[in-house]
DNA sequence: TCCCAGAAGGTTTTT
DNA sequence: CCTTCTGGGA
């Protein structure tokens, strides 16, 4: 494979960059922190780094690019946009998730740790509840220490705990793995774990440095402290060059245990250039500058960004919207999403934002939006134990949905290479064995005249899909899947994502008559998403509605909580060409800080759309 | 034992 | 914002 020199390479997919963006690419011999607002393309320059890197040889063969992100849509996002834009070196750019990289790490080296800290092998992952917690602080008789506190020195107490460590942390360990077998562990668990073991092994932490020679971090100011203590061991002297993408507006993670300034923390350990981007490419000049209005609410010293996309809609781009009542409030957004809709926007470009209690809201909204035909997809539902948004990121769906497209249809050469792709990956088939892609595609291409058979003969019932995805399964075959993927190394995880895949079809089944037709109900063709704005971040939208700007639905947006208003940016940010708020008079009042806010920089609060009368509000 | 004032907690993620 | 808990005083 021909290398490209430096000052040749040119970006991949897009048409460039921006100056500052430039210097931060270029910057190769030592960490770069790149601070940019919502909308700068952190997430795209990512990728052009990892491009640069990877096909100018700067990150030679057989060394690797670590990328981690928080959230696992950022993660699968981030692969694909590499995979476009330069497929022939993809396979050296590891992107994962935090969680998914030390699960991962456990799985394969659970009996590096020593006793009595060894996971067994059908440990479990435990997401602790205060109240449970609460109750072991009173019966162990810690007094003085509440639930939250624990949890906060359990994440900052490295293994293996010693005489410095407090009574709680310990007996906490021990009651997680009291039942040896069934051994409960929180993901700050893991990360101890793991930080331990490279720590301690150095074999584990030289196989570690010598795979990847370059780590970047998405978002990083959501990085928690016992994450940065694993990257510290992991990497500090290794000589690994880190490139950090992360902007202070939008840390909204506090409460989950993300550090106060890892800003500040990052640059110092990591010796770190800091580089400012400054253009903002996902929203026009008209939701720009009122971006930049909240922006400055959070940090006067903001810089205003460049905005880069153009205005394609008519009328207002932002506005209060207020309702009597949420009966109106639901069927009035309904109507005008199903007006909009007619116009020819896709609801799967917007989206409706909640703080929290997504369900809720759902329940409130979805059946007057059905009524105008719009189906609600409500994010986190869980169907099983896995939420259906992330039922679309796992390896198994990308590629059970191309095999059952490719059932359903007689022609989808779409679906036909990416079916093929996902089987040459799973079989690690290499692009120059011939033979072997041939005995592959024979192999496929038989497996789909009979699934296609199968599929003809019957119609989309409950019974049939679940017997359609037992083919399927079948045929890839289960130990395959296991062997393939580190994710799925341990047979429960697999189940987990194969029962909500399998539950997540049935569901699909209703109101289908064609399979094709269950497939896009599957993957959420022509369905609104709503989502909490935490979920949101890091993603964007045509149109944004947020639901419930009341001091009741959003009780802790105070002006004395800055990581509300945080949240308020991330939300409104989220927003390509509109974004509007919704208010209801019987269920709470105007947050008043917020409306200043929003009146000074142009937001108008008028009367919200009305189910009836097609002319106003738009 | 009862009453009242003031404090504290709730929501949001991660395989 | 609203609900629930806590503690002091009668």
């Amino acid at each position: 494979m021909s290398l490209v020199k430096p000052e040749d390479w040119r970006t991949q997919g897009i048409d460039g960059l921006e100056e500052n963006a430039w210097e931060a690419l270029r910057e190769v011999s030592r960490s770069v922190c790149v601070t940019a607002g919502a909308g700068a393309g952190k997430t795209e320059f990512l990728a052009q780094k990892a491009a640069y890197l990877l096909q100018t040889g700067l990150c030679a063969e057989p060394q690797r690019i670590l990328a981690i992100s928080f959230k696992r849509d950022a993660a699968s996002n981030l692969e694909r946009r590499l995979e476009a834009r330069c497929p022939e070196q993809a396979r050296r750019f590891t992107s994962i998730t935090f969680d998914g990289f030390t699960k991962g790490f456990i799985d394969r080296f659970r009996l590096a740790i020593p006793a009595p800290f060894t996971p067994p092998r059908g440990y479990r992952i435990g997401f602790p509840n205060f109240r449970d917690i609460g109750e072991f602080l009173t019966n162990r008789g810690f007094h003085g220490l509440n639930a939250g506190q624990l949890l906060d020195q359990v994440a900052r107490t490295p293994l293996p705990l010693d005489n410095g460590c407090g009574e709680a942390v310990r007996a906490y360990w021990k009651s997680q793995f009291n039942d040896y077998d069934e051994a409960i562990l929180t993901f700050p668990m893991i990360n101890r774990l793991v930080e331990w073991v490279i720590r301690e092994n150095h074999y584990i932490r030289r196989a570690l440095r010598g795979t990847f020679s370059h780590v970047f971090l998405d978002e990083f100011q959501d990085t928690t402290y016992p994450q940065f203590d694993l990257l510290d061991t992991a990497f500090q002297g290794s000589g690994a060059v880190f490139t950090a993408v992360g902007d202070r507006k939008q840390c909204i993670m506090g409460w989950a245990g993300a550090m106060d300034d890892s800003f500040s923390e990052f640059e110092a350990r990591l010796e770190a250039r800091t580089v400012e981007l400054l253009s903002n490419w996902r929203s026009h000049a008209g939701l720009v500058e009122i971006q930049h209005a909240i922006a400055q609410k959070i940090d006067p010293t903001t810089k205003s960004p460049n905005a880069q996309s153009e205005l394609t809609v008519d009328g207002e781009v932002s506005a209060v919207w207020m309702f009597p009542n949420p009966v109106v409030e639901a069927s009035g957004l309904a109507a005008w999403f199903a007006r909009e809709i007619e116009r020819g926007l896709s609801p799967q470009d917007c989206v409706i934002l909640v703080r929290n209690r997504a369900d809720i809201a759902e329940e409130q909204l979805a059946k007057h939006f059905l009524k105008r035909e719009v189906k609600i997809r409500n994010v986190a539902r869980m169907v099983g134990e896995i939420a259906v948004q992330d039922v679309l990121e796992e390896a198994l769906t990308q590629i059970v949905v191309p095999l059952l497209r490719l059932g359903a249809s007689n022609n989808d050469p779409g679906s036909w290479s990416a079916a093929f792709d996902a089987l040459l990956r799973l079989h690690g088939v290499s692009e120059d064995d011939e033979q072997a892609q041939e005995r592959l595609q024979s192999r496929l291409q038989t497996f789909v005249r009979s699934l296609r058979a199968q599929m003809q003969a019957a119609p989309p019932t409950e019974e049939a899909v679940a017997a359609m995805y037992e083919m399927v399964l079948t045929f890839l075959s289960r130990e395959v899947l296991r062997n393939a993927s580190p994710s799925y190394r341990r047979e429960q995880d697999l189940d987990r994502v194969s029962d909500g895949v399998k539950e997540l079809l049935r569901e699909s089944v209703v109101d289908s008559t064609e399979w094709s037709q269950v497939l896009d109900q599957f993957e959420g063709v022509g369905q609104l998403p709503l989502m909490t704005i935490h979920k949101s971040k890091g993603l964007e939208f045509h149109t944004v509605v947020f639901h419930g700007l009341d001091d009741q639905t959003w009780w802790s947006l105070t002006a004395n909580r800055p990581e509300e208003l945080r949240a308020f940016f991330v939300a409104f940010t989220r927003a390509k060409q509109r974004a509007f708020f919704t208010l209801c008079h019987s269920r709470g009042k105007s947050v008043s800080w917020i409306e200043e806010l929003l009146m000074a920089a142009g937001v108008g609060k008028t009367q919200g759309p009305n189910a009836e009368d097609h002319s106003s509000a738009s």
